[in-house]
DNA sequence: CTGAAAGCGCTTACAG
DNA sequence: CTGAAAGCGCTTACAG
């Protein structure tokens, strides 16, 4: 290590001169790191890495990155992690297990000090090398089922519940639950929305779940759907902002008041809800903490800190606005 | 390793059968294969660096991620580095270059195969690694000026030059240049706006510029703005369809009729564009397809292929729709 | 087609 | 507070 011979040193002090300065002599350190700065070092990663068994990287693991609500959480884990002095290499799932199960083996290859996922329970693969080399890992968006694996979220349920509840409170009569993308989080706020009308003893007959990516031109397209099958329709639930906004355009284009004759909510409260006209009642989730408070969590686990539970609850907020 | 112990062979009989399976005997790959699943092996990356002096990995910069247009530029990167074996760190410079000056240095610690990036012009401290250690680099978005570095994007002048011409051309007198987020590209993009105005011979005087994030609420503000201080203004081009929508949203809370009282044109062709009542006129841009070719580009420089060129000019297209 | 040797640049674990 | 020795698990470069 030329830096080493520069500052006289040997190559042990120049590495604990960068890992952990107490340990070194004043004088050692400030040549040390006049050397690094004259010959413009860069510590090499991959050897850190082999040496010590594990890497300053982190394994990410989100359902997509076309969808605005993963990328926030995506901010909040850069912020935390980067403060942290981690990187993070970053997954694309596509909503698929296989998939997630997938990328953790390629991952594992980069021995990660640690996983962020979005699945909503543990892989056979990561329960082993977890085990194995001690590969923690922490779920995020919905709650772990037990104090048994790390979670960080909110209850979809209770989410899928409160529109209900909002919507049955403001006196609409025959609410539609409308999704596109397939996944559990979804069916969980459906469950808890279709608990809700069955409490207020209404029928919950009317859905259209489509399997296709969210999109703001599907939600227009849902939203037909749901005026042939069902013109007694009276409200509208979205599964997300980007759905309801087309949902209001079509209304928009059909000459339809919202909501004196359709009541739309979104989830999420992306950008526009706020500012659209009418503005869209949604539920605001807390999609920035979950990828922060979940990048905590795991280095709280890393360096060894005492966790206080399994799973934290970051809860949620019913916005309501013009549109319900 | 345990895999050679296990399938009779040496290491390096190991390392060839899974880098360069075409120099090892089919029976010998064979037995290496399946001890590799017996076994549950996952090779080490960190080793595989250290000793090739390269990764498999590919430094990603990106100014922003809560920006859906380099999110549509990560999709395109992600599927072709994938599909080639390769990893990505994406790193957020927040548009500043000395932001992406640091991520670069940070990186080069893990030895990458390449760099992607997005500042508009190349930086010191990868001339002389790139030099150094043959490391490669991709520009994206805009294009070079010259051939001497790599790039891919399309002309951001021209786009604003073409969304003038098409408002002059259909007879709005009084355009507006509407634009937050700073950054090189949309000074270019108004570069061009003006050119084609000038030509014209309108006075460019309409415009407001805000240093901050571009937001939907933030296309509301900026509309109030010229409204207020120019109430002849006819149309406005938003740097962005966040702005435009937020304009939109305006435009109907005041009762206002788009196209009729005011025009609105858009850029990138978000998804809300074309389904937006009325619809959005805007430009559509090829983001994913500058991330995918920018990667193809990079590989193809690693794998020492011929590039035909240095620039690679994706070009855009005028989506002329109802709000103009 | 295969293997023995050397080494990549760090860190661990020990000794002083 | 500092350093000499050994080794992490691969690949390079060579020899056969």
């Amino acid at each position: 290590m030329d830096v080493a011979h520069e500052a006289g040193v040997s190559t042990m002090t120049v590495s604990r001169a960068l890992k952990a300065p107490d340990l070194v002599q004043e004088q050692s350190r400030e040549r040390i790191i006049a050397a690094i700065a004259k010959l413009g070092y860069v510590p090499n990663q991959a050897a850190a890495t082999l040496a010590s068994a594990r890497s300053q990287v982190i394994g990410v693991l989100v359902p997509s990155l076309t969808n605005a609500v993963f990328i926030e959480t995506l901010s909040g884990i850069r912020d935390y992690l980067s403060e942290a002095g981690y990187q993070f290499l970053i997954g694309e799932t596509g909503y698929s297990r296989e998939k997630e199960a997938q990328l953790i083996s390629t991952y594992l290859a980069h021995a990660p000090a640690g996983f962020l996922l979005s699945s909503s329970d543990q892989h056979e693969i990561l329960k082993k090398h977890a085990a194995m080399r001690h590969i923690p890992a922490v779920r995020m968006f919905d709650l772990g089922k037990s104090n048994e694996d790390f979670s960080v979220g909110f209850s979809q349920i209770k989410a899928g519940y409160t529109i209900a509840r909002h919507l049955i409170d403001h006196g609409y009569k025959r609410p539609a639950f409308l999704a596109a993308q397939m996944d559990p989080r979804m069916l969980k706020r459906r469950e808890g929305f279709r608990k809700a009308l069955q409490e207020a003893g209404i029928v919950a007959d009317i859905e259209v779940l489509l399997p296709d990516p969210t999109t703001v031109g599907m939600g227009a397209q849902l939203l037909r759907k749901v005026l042939e099958s069902w013109p007694d329709c009276d409200a509208v639930f979205c599964c997300n902002d980007d759905l309801a906004l087309g949902a209001l355009f079509e209304c928009q284009r059909r000459g339809l008041d919202v909501p004196g004759r359709m009541a739309i909510a979104g989830f999420n409260d992306l950008s526009w809800a706020a500012c659209a006209t009418p503005s869209i009642t949604t539920i605001i989730t807390p999609r920035y903490e979950i990828g922060y408070k979940a990048a905590e969590m795991l280095i709280d686990q890393l360096r060894g800190k005492a966790i206080p539970k399994g799973r934290l609850d970051l809860g949620f907020e019913l916005a309501v606005r013009e549109s319900t």
